[in-house]
DNA sequence: CATAACTTTGCAACAGAGTTGCAAATATTT
DNA sequence: AAATATTTGCAACTCTGTTGCAAAGTTATG
């Protein structure tokens, strides 16, 4: 398991610190997104809040880690399937956000639907995210 | 004009004000949505920005105007079509955001495709955003 | 394996978004 | 026109995120 965030980070040109280590870890044992708020609660104030925006930058720009839009404001991160190539990471699938335990869950399996939008408008980028009620909350 | 938006105000049980008025003005001038910033600027410093805060605050809970999901973290409002009844809207079209002019328009005649989700999970509310090019930007 | 070169961290200070309490001002009711 | 209720503006604050810079840590080099 050490090794695996360690190469993952080598692979990335990415020096190995504690706080990258800690906060991978932390993205890999947990099953939904986070916030930035979660993972420094998760730290237990062992890193400085720069350190982990920073850190949560890095891993987006490396392509680790995706991010979620949510409309509470608050920008959620997850890691990304490492079955896309480095860098160009095809986020396509669709989000969940629990109302009972506020879980946020990337339905990997879930595509996004295309719509067809009026004339002359073009797409690049889509986003979707249902609210209800998951699995474990029924 | 002066009358429809005293009017609006009044079968919605607020005071009729001059920052509710001038803000109700603002978006009906408007063909996208706005941020609460966007609106600050077009006040042109004319009421405090808590003013601002509370008026968007009451439009929401009045069913007035609705929110818009983005990406860059800031939440943009925009005027709720009339056409279902008070206080539940039934947010349920595509929100399109052109990356050449930043509008965010709601394509209201686009309705967001519903999916199929995993055993277990119960939709409640979904939200569509779609990055692009608008018509005047093509 | 020590030293140099480079990268990352923590601190301090800041910026922007949004909220709360409260007294003053403005609307509405009577 | 006075009494009541609602709204506004101010001040102060919280929360989220950013930037510059020196100190500490990591990696590469001989």
């Amino acid at each position: 398991m050490d090794n695996l965030i360690d190469d993952m980070l080598k692979s990335n040109n990415l020096s190995i610190t504690g706080s990258r280590k800690k906060i991978l870890e932390i993205f890999f044992s947990s099953n939904g997104a986070l916030a930035h708020g979660d993972i420094e609660k998760r730290t237990s104030e062992k890193f400085d809040r720069v350190t982990v925006y920073r850190t949560l930058q890095t891993f987006l720009e490396k392509g680790i880690i995706h991010t979620i839009p949510t409309a509470d404001n608050a920008i959620r991160y997850a890691l990304c399937k490492d079955s896309c190539g480095e860098g160009h990471h095809h986020d396509n699938h669709v989000h969940f956000i629990c109302s009972g335990c506020n879980i946020t869950i990337c339905l990997e399996d879930v595509l996004i639907p295309s719509v067809r939008l009026p004339f002359g408008f073009v797409a690049e980028e889509q986003q979707m995210v249902v609210k209800g009620v998951c699995k474990d909350c029924k």
